[in-house]
Order: structure tokens, then C-alpha cells, then sequence
DNA sequence: CATTCATCCTGATCGAGATTAAGTTTGGGT
DNA sequence: ACCCAAACTTAATCTCGATCAGGATGAATG
């Protein structure tokens, strides 16, 4: 069954929550493949949205546009999230989501999921799980814009996006395949673009962390984490609590 | 039945998602009613939580501590909301929560709430439909501290502040009562206490809204709403969707 | 092959907001 | 009536990061 081997069912079932029947009936939820390309929105501000997906491959983000024109990304999704999955129950989504690399996703109907809870309360458990997590990743985000500088925001952000990715094992202590762009970087910790790049390069000329052609290289990972003051154990081991 | 009074339920009940059950159902959880002191932590960063707080009355606040000794708060619960709702699933809290008014809640076993999913699935949903509306808050906020200048920034703040107390009837368009200090504002939008009351003084000045003396004043609402580029109506009618 | 276009890089200048360092108003306690 | 601690207010100075104005590179397109 494929659905076994997607990073989405490895990250639910690493908190094994979930029983087999419990990943068969999500499996059957999954109604088809779809792929989408960069550059073109997925889920567009203000428009209604019944269904869900869930990322298998590529990267994308969601964002807020501004009248002033100004693009706040709030968070980025990579293989084995959940996309658009807030607004499922809100009837419209307040946000964009955008490809960033081509997408491939398969899709839920929204409804069909909700049915799903009554017959597996697990998996409500399950998708509550996994919205409390995205919660906690934008309130994380949320504290980064508050009380950080620049160059701790970046440091931190590239710290947490490699603590999800070797959740789904998308990254090593080494780093990690990368493809935002400093415009991404910019646009997702309020920054110009301009000053990341300086900053980038601040971090680099410190030996902490490289950000370079698509790729994240930590150079050294403990001085970047205690730089950063990161503390990235609340998303490995934090599973659904067992009762 | 108290239940149906509540800031709680009126909020629940005005989306018209639960029937009368569900909502008999989730009083019974109602464990005790539990009093809190102001300015004494109720949930701490790192502790294991496992009740979850309806506030019935009075104001509180989550923050994250940064070893600067920076506070960034990430929300403000007001009468109606969930305390610590986030942190049933996740083992432990990345938050802390602190009252800024006396507090009275209703204790719920996080065990009970989740039990009483496979009852009423409905619950769930109302469960995950709180969830979501807290994220969306909370990426809301993200956007203004990323993109919005101070000024902007505290006028949107006090604009969705105030359309959340309406939802419970503590607001109006004329203002309303607010026991937060120019303190809790600062640390909420990332800026200092000194230019909090900078731009709550050029607020004033231009006839837009006063923070004064416990209660926010819309001294101009439209002129507001236009200034800060507000958009309140996600929180009025965007209930739970109904299949 | 020339030409766009996106991405990345750099230096100079400027401004929003932080910091520092006061003073004032308010309410509670004794 | 007095003291004291919060909360609030204001002004002067400094800093971080934005903005402006470029240039360099490489990939994709004609």
C-alpha cells in the first residue's frame, strides 16, 4: 500500500496513534493524485475550499497579500502536511497557498474527512494533532517577528525547517536540499530581501550556517543552535498523547 | 442550565453546529469551576498539561519567555475561550498562560474531552473548529507584526480585540472595557512600551480611538477600520461548515 | 547568439522605532 | 496625610534594518 510509505502515514505512524485499520480508512479518504505547478495559487484568499490535501512531494507556502503589497508568508509546508486544512471547517480561506517547487498532492474532500471522525475517533485526534502542531509552528514563527533580530529570525528559521524535514527524513545535522529563495526568507520573517542576503552572509563569514545554491549546510550545528537559542525537541517526540 | 448562559456556549451555540446534546454532553465535562489570581502563572512553559480551562470570566494572556528576557505575547483568552487547548494533544506546553484580570474557568480532563469525541463527533469538529479560529488568530497577528507598521499595527490590534469581545456581547462599535496596559500591548505587537505610547497618543490625536484608563474608545470606527485596513467578518459568520 | 528574467550580491543613505532617562498621575496601604 | 509602586507620559539620542541604486550571474527563451 503506498500510503505506508509516504512521508505523511511515516509521520503519523511515528507517533503510532494510529491503528492500521485507522491508516487503511484515511488511506481510502485519499481520492486522487494531483499535481500542481510552481508559481500559481493552490488556495486562493476569500475563495471557498472544500477539500484538503496532503503534500507528498515538493514544497509549498501560505501567505497573506496586503493592500500595501507587502506578501507576509505564514508558513511553509513540505511533504507529509496537511494543506489548507484550517479552512476546512472555516468555510473560506483567509490565506494563499503557492507552490513552490511542482506539487504533487493527493486530495481529501473535506467532508469526507469530517465523516471519517465519527467512525475513527482516532483520527480526530489524529488531524486535532495535527493542527495544534501548525498552531504551535505559527505562534513559533510569531515570537521570531516579536522579539528577534535579524540575524537570530534566520538563524532560528532554518534551524526549524530542518527539525521538520528530518521528521519526514528530508535532513540531517548536515543540512539539507532548500529551495527558497532570499526573496521567501524575506517575505517570511519581515525582512527586506536586501538584508537577508547581508545577513546570510553574516552567517556564513560566522561559520554557523550556509544558505547557497538550493541548499542549507549547517557548518556548525551546536554554535548555530546556541546562536539561535533553539530548542528543537518539542516536535520530534510530542506525538498525540497516549492515555 | 448554567452551560447554556455562558460566553462558552453563546459563542458555540451562535454557529449553530451543536445540538442540545452535545452541549448537555460537554457540560457534564464541566468538571469545577477553579479560580485563578491575577499575575500568577495557570499553565507553564515546559510542565505537562493535561486539563483544558473554559474562561467563563475574566481576561488572560499566553506568552514565551526568551532568554533575553524578551516576553512575546502570543494571545490574549477572553471570556469564552478555550485555555490550554493546544497542549492536550501536545504533551507538554510550549507556553505559558497568565491572567491579567481575576480569573474564573471551568476545568475539563483533556482525557474527557477527547473520550467524548467518539459520542459526538460534532464536538470534535467544534473542538477543531476552535483550534483552527486560534490559529487563524494567531497568524493574523503574525501578519502584522511581519508587514504592518506600529501604527497600523495597534490599530488592527484593538479592531479584532474588540470584534471578538462582540462576538461574546463585551464589545460594541462605540468601544469597550479592556484591562490590558500599554505594557501588554507592547509585548503583544513587538514593539516598546515608550512607542506604544507614542502611536497610542497620535491615535488619540487624530480622533481615531483612545486606550485610556482600562477602556478603549472608537472614536472614529470607519476612519479606523480604514486605517488599520481591517477586515472583521471572518470572525462573525464563519461558524463550523454545515454539510 | 543576443535577450530577457530571476536570483543573488553590495554600498550609501535614511528613517522607524529602541533605548535611555527623566517626570507625572493614580490608587492602595498604613 | 503620607509613602510607594504601577502605570503612564515625554524628550533626546542611537541603531537596526529599509530603501535606493546599482552590478553580476546563470538559466531560459527568441
Amino acid at each position: 500500500m503506498q500510503m505506508l510509505d509516504s512521508p505523511f502515514a511515516r509521520k503519523l505512524t511515528s507517533f503510532a496513534t494510529l491503528s492500521h485499520t485507522d491508516l487503511n480508512i484515511l488511506s481510502d479518504l485519499h481520492q486522487r493524485r494531483r499535481k500542481f505547478a510552481m508559481g500559481r495559487d493552490m488556495v486562493r484568499q476569500g475563495h471557498p475550499n472544500r477539500t484538503v490535501y496532503v503534500l507528498a512531494d515538493g514544497w509549498a507556502f501560505s501567505y497573506v497579500l496586503l493592500p500595501s503589497g507587502a506578501r507576509q508568508i505564514v508558513d511553509f509546508r513540505i511533504p507529509g502536511d496537511f494543506l489548507g486544512l484550517r479552512s476546512i471547517l472555516f468555510r473560506r480561506s483567509d490565506q494563499n497557498v503557492e507552490p513552490i517547487t511542482p506539487i504533487e498532492a493527493s486530495e481529501v474532500l473535506a467532508s469526507d474527512l469530517i465523516d471519517a471522525f465519527s467512525k475513527t475517533p482516532a483520527l480526530a485526534k489524529a488531524v486535532l494533532w495535527a493542527a495544534s502542531r501548525d498552531e504551535s509552528m505559527v505562534a513559533d514563527h510569531l515570537v521570531g517577528l516579536g522579539r528577534r533580530n535579524a540575524a537570530e529570525r534566520i538563524a532560528h528559521f532554518l534551524l526549524e525547517l530542518g527539525a521538520r524535514l528530518r521528521l519526514v527524513g528530508l535532513a540531517s545535522n548536515a543540512g539539507y536540499a532548500c529551495p527558497l529563495t532570499q526573496y521567501h526568507l524575506a517575505d517570511a520573517l519581515g525582512l527586506s530581501d536586501v538584508h537577508v542576503n547581508r545577513v546570510l552572509r553574516q552567517l556564513r563569514e560566522m561559520g554557523l550556517v550556509t544558505f547557497q545554491n538550493g541548499r542549507v549546510t549547517f557548518d556548525d550545528f551546536a554554535a548555530l543552535v546556541t546562536f539561535a537559542d533553539f530548542e528543537g525537541d518539542y516536535l520530534d517526540h510530542n506525538g498525540p498523547a497516549r492515555q
